[in-house]
DNA sequence: CCTACCGATCGGTAGG
DNA sequence: CCTACCGATCGGTAGG
C-alpha cells in the first residue's frame, strides 16, 4: 500500500498548483506549502527531494489540469476547423472557469521562468510549444494559409485576455479576445 | 549640492529596472542590488526607506524608459492614424531593441503583481491603462469603429511576441505580431 | 554612506 | 512522516 503516500503527494501538488498560479514558482515556498497543509517542512520535502523537483511536479500537474479543462473535452469535435474552433472557445472560457486560483497558470509562470535556464523553463517551454503545435495542426487541416501565425495570434489574444482580466480588472477582456479570434477563424 | 546623492539614486534605479525586467520585482532584492553596485545594503536602503518604495521608484523609472523609447519619438507623427501606426511599429520594435535587459518590463512584472493588491500593483495597472487609453484615443481619431478593441488586440499581440521571443525563443514572433497588427490597422 | 546588528524565512540535512 | 537543526539570505534598524 503506497496509497497513503500517493494521496499525500496528490494533495500537496493540488495546493502547489494554485499557489504557483498566484505567486509564481518562487512564491511556492516549501514552508508556506507545509504550513497550509499542516504538515512539517521536512515531511513535505521528502516527497520531492529538492525545490526543483517540486516545481517540475507542479508544472506537470498544472498541465494535467489544463488538459482536462481544455484539450480533452474538445476531442469530441471533428479534426480540423471544428476542433480548432472548439479549442479556441474553451481556451478563452478556461480563463473565467477558475481552473487555477490565480488565473492562467502559464501566464503566471511563463514570464517568471523565461530568464532562468534549466529543466523548469524547458518543461514550461515544451508544454506551451506542444499546445501551439496542436492549434496549428488543426488550423492546417482546416486549410488556413499560415497555421503557425494563427496559433500565435490565438495564444497572444488569450494571454492578453488573462492580463486584462487579472491586472486591469477588465471583465470585457475575454469577450474582446473572443471577438478577435472569431474574426480570425476559418469560416 | 544634492547632486551626488541624486546620481547614486539614478545609478541604483538604472540597475534596478534591468534586474526587475529579468527576475521580477521579487528578484529585485536589496542585497543583490547593493552587491552589484558595490555598496552596502543599508547605504542603498537609505535612499528609499522600504522595499515597496524601491519597487515603486523602479516601476516609474521603467515607465520613463518606455516613454523615451516608444512614446516620445512617435510624437512627430500626426495625431490619428499616423500616430497610431507609429506607436504600433515602435511598440513591436522595442521588444528587440534591448530597452530592458529582460525584454518587456511590463510583461515581466504584470503577471507578478496582478495578485498582490497594493500601491505597486496600482502603479503598474495605471501605467498600462494610460498606454492602452493613448492607443485607443488615436484609433478613435483615425475613425476605427471600436478603438478599445483595437488597443486590446495590439497590446495582446505585442505581449505575445515578447513571450514568443523570450520563453519560446521564437525569433519570428515580432514579425508575426507585426503582420497581425498591420492587418488590423486602418488604411 | 558605513559597520554591526535583529528576527524571520529560505532550501536543505541528520537521524530517527 | 516527525523534531531539531544548518548556513545563507531576506527586509529592516541602531548608531554613527
Amino acid at each position: 500500500m503506497t496509497t497513503k503516500s500517493a494521496d499525500t503527494r496528490a494533495a500537496i501538488l493540488d495546493r502547489a498548483v494554485d499557489i504557483a498560479s498566484t505567486g509564481g514558482l518562487e512564491g511556492l515556498t516549501i514552508g508556506r506549502l507545509a504550513g497550509e497543509l499542516q504538515m512539517s517542512k521536512s515531511g513535505l520535502f521528502a516527497h520531492f527531494g529538492s525545490k526543483q523537483e517540486l516545481q517540475l511536479a507542479t508544472v506537470h500537474e498544472a498541465a494535467r489540469r489544463f488538459f482536462d479543462a481544455v484539450v480533452a473535452p474538445a476531442q469530441a469535435a471533428p479534426a480540423g476547423a471544428g476542433r480548432l474552433r472548439d479549442y479556441c472557445l474553451r481556451y478563452v472560457d478556461y480563463l473565467g472557469a477558475d481552473v487555477f486560483e490565480g488565473g492562467c497558470f502559464w501566464s503566471a509562470v511563463g514570464a517568471e521562468v523565461d530568464d532562468r535556464p534549466g529543466p523548469v523553463r524547458d518543461a514550461v517551454r515544451e508544454l506551451l510549444r506542444a499546445w501551439l503545435d496542436e492549434l496549428a495542426r488543426h488550423a492546417g487541416l482546416a486549410g488556413v494559409p499560415d497555421p503557425e501565425e494563427l496559433a500565435f495570434e490565438v495564444y497572444a489574444l488569450v494571454s492578453g485576455a488573462n492580463a486584462g482580466l487579472r491586472l486591469l480588472g477588465d471583465d470585457h477582456a475575454p469577450e474582446r479576445a473572443r471577438a478577435a479570434i472569431e474574426r480570425r477563424l476559418p469560416a
